[in-house]
DNA sequence: CAAAAAACTGTGTGCGCACACAGTTTTTTA
DNA sequence: TAAAAAACTGTGTGCGCACACAGTTTTTTG
């Protein structure tokens, strides 16, 4: 097979006449002087193999550098690989649309290596339905779990008896490690926040303030908030001649425009050297709904990820920068993690951290349903 | 086979146990009452078969929803697609090694379909050694061209040869559509004018001016580099309250740091007024280089694409911002297009521009080495 | 109207691998 | 030392498809 160095150039130039046919196991065994299924055995450790044929084979295998060829291989596995997928559902918060985009499109990358999925939506209000939609999903015996574990106790819960069941999981957007977790995929909170203090910086003076408000309901896992709050803290921290001062506000009634709009009202007379607003999460759009239209036009805003309304505002520039987070990279991932652990049988990174981009008025069109961004095999 | 509606939410909750089981091309057979040699050529279009038999064959197949299987087909298939790349050879030009890895991924990605390649590196500075390369490259017969058409007159004359030997093309980084190609990969040119335009002008104050610097040589294909000024222009232009001042040079010895020093000393000095400076490609580092630290550190310098040298700038906070045009996913979705071409006899879209991702300091670091970004299949 | 040509159709083999099962050799046991 | 158990090894089949080739029916030709 064809191959190339890693990093080292100028390629090598051999003909396309010059590759090297395919290895096949037939080969190897060939080669060292035995049958195919004791070749088999050996590649799939089964056992019940002599010592001394067991190393001639490897050696045999190094020697001709056997690679297991993936299509044929599945093809002649001839079984499913059935992920529940277990997310919010969308029509509680728009955010979800995304992820859930991205699993399907990975699902439809890989469905001829058999891996199939079954979605199980939960209520992002509810840690009751989230519970039940856990158990319905583990009742079905699935081979993984890929989960947005957004509710702390319940979620330990849940991937504890994942565990008991043998189902190993792939975490996105909430990092919650257990011993059955393959990777967490998501962004890295920390560096988020001290990206936010950046961007938030370009627009502010000497002497202003920032406020930090954190939209959420209680009882979700609010972790990766607070880790969000210290990189931005940490950013004005290292510029400490920036003399930035940080308001942190929680809000929960955030869906109720008229009382959001009565607190900032409140907020921006009380404390008027507010010159941006840091929104932790994707719902950067409720601040703005809720803000005089100058006053909005005013304020710099910097909020999460790139749902509709978020766009329609950053296009009206009420809000001036926007961080990607990359939720539908998180979904397509998550797929595709699981591909590579059952169908490559590759060793999977732990932590897999999505890139931050960030996002104006005039770059903003290439992250919408950005299919095909993110790779495959890598054998 | 489990299929999922494309937006329609909440997704339909069949159980792993209700998913349909796969249709083969036997059940196709069996259902219309003929044999699988038949319902063979059909799929195929071979022709030699009853009109009769045709229409209930794809009757049939609607009703069933037959998709064919990949990993069967490309194991039964059992040839070969050779693509010939033709690229700067990055020891000329360090640009390029970021395209080269993509392709490397991509052909790793997809080694097992059958999907090889060779490359043909050229020096970027010799149209002779393009041409050179290009016809080496067309003497091997490959089934496809991967190429980065960057002198005018040569490409033309190249890519027409290859369209007289049925050879159809992917082009990337540079626009130069022919008959035989399948599609371009790269930036909008214009687009990521306006945006460096906007990045800019975040540092800048009215009446002040900015620079607009083209760092190449003669013979290069400079369309790319007049739409990316064209679009630079238009965002001023657009914000006539803005009272920028655009002035624009061409300079050619960018490599000689001590050539590029004085002219910059001298350009900064006859215009007091310039406190931003575009760099139109890749080589923004060397006007760094070419600047006293102060000066870099006081102006605004926005460049493109994510370079070890350019992010080493970054880092000091003497560029401010880099616009990536993803140089690497260039390379991934040019072989992933010929995959998608080949193998899944998909239907390639003419111009699939690339997202422009705005790095700065803090997210530099998930931008370099971006294996694993790029979807694949989409059956 | 028979023979030749053309149009059509079915069967069989191989792609590389996974796995079941039968067959063989070695080791253990009584 | 023979029988039973364990350890080891080879062969054969099927995964779903592509394609060659042989076989059959229909149409054309002289």
């Amino acid at each position: 097979m064809h191959k190339l160095c890693i990093t080292i150039f100028p390629y090598s130039l051999e003909n396309f006449e010059a590759v090297k046919k395919t290895i096949r196991i037939k080969d190897i065994a060939e080669e060292a002087g035995v049958s195919t299924g004791t070749v088999d055995r050996v590649i799939h450790g089964r056992g019940n193999v002599s010592q001394k044929k067991k190393e001639r084979i490897l050696n045999v295998m190094k020697k001709l550098g056997y690679e297991r060829n993936i299509v044929a291989s599945t093809l002649a596995y001839n079984k499913t690989i059935r992920i529940a997928v277990l997310l919010p559902d969308p029509a509680t918060d728009p955010y979800w649309n995304e992820p859930l985009n991205g699993i399907q499109d990975g699902i439809q990358a890989v469905q001829h290596f058999g891996v199939k999925m079954t979605p199980y939506l939960f209520d992002i209000f509810s840690e009751a339905d989230f519970s039940n939609q856990a158990n319905q999903a583990l009742m079905d015996h699935p081979d993984a779990l890929l989960i947005a574990p957004l509710f702390l106790k319940e979620s330990k819960l849940v991937l504890e008896k994942a565990e008991q069941l043998n189902i190993p999981n792939v975490m996105i957007n909430t990092n919650l490690h257990n011993e059955s977790t393959l990777s967490y995929i998501g962004p890295d909170s920390y560096q988020s926040g001290l990206l936010a203090g950046r961007l938030l910086h370009f627009g502010l003076q000497k002497g202003e303030a920032a406020l930090l408000l954190n939209l959420s309901k209680g009882s979700t896992n609010a972790h990766h908030l607070l880790e969000k709050e210290e990189g931005f803290r940490d950013y004005f921290r290292t510029k400490p001649n920036s003399q930035i001062k940080i308001i942190k506000y929680d809000f929960e009634h955030f869906s109720n425009t008229q009382k959001l709009a009565l607190f900032l009202d409140n907020l921006l007379h009380l404390q008027p050297d507010i010159r941006g607003i840091f929104i932790t999460n994707s719902r950067s759009y409720h601040v703005v709904e809720a803000l005089p239209t100058t006053t909005a036009e005013q304020l710099i805003i910097v909020g999460f990820d790139l749902i509709e309304q978020n766009i329609q505002f950053l296009g009206q520039n009420k809000i001036n920068f926007l961080i990607n987070q990359n939720s539908f990279q998180q979904g397509y991932l998550g797929v595709m993690t699981l591909f590579d652990h059952f169908i490559l049988r590759k060793k999977i990174l732990l932590n897999q951290f999505l890139p931050l981009d960030i996002i104006v008025k005039e770059n903003h069109m290439y992250h919408q349903h950005n299919t095909r961004n993110t790779p495959f095999l890598h054998t």
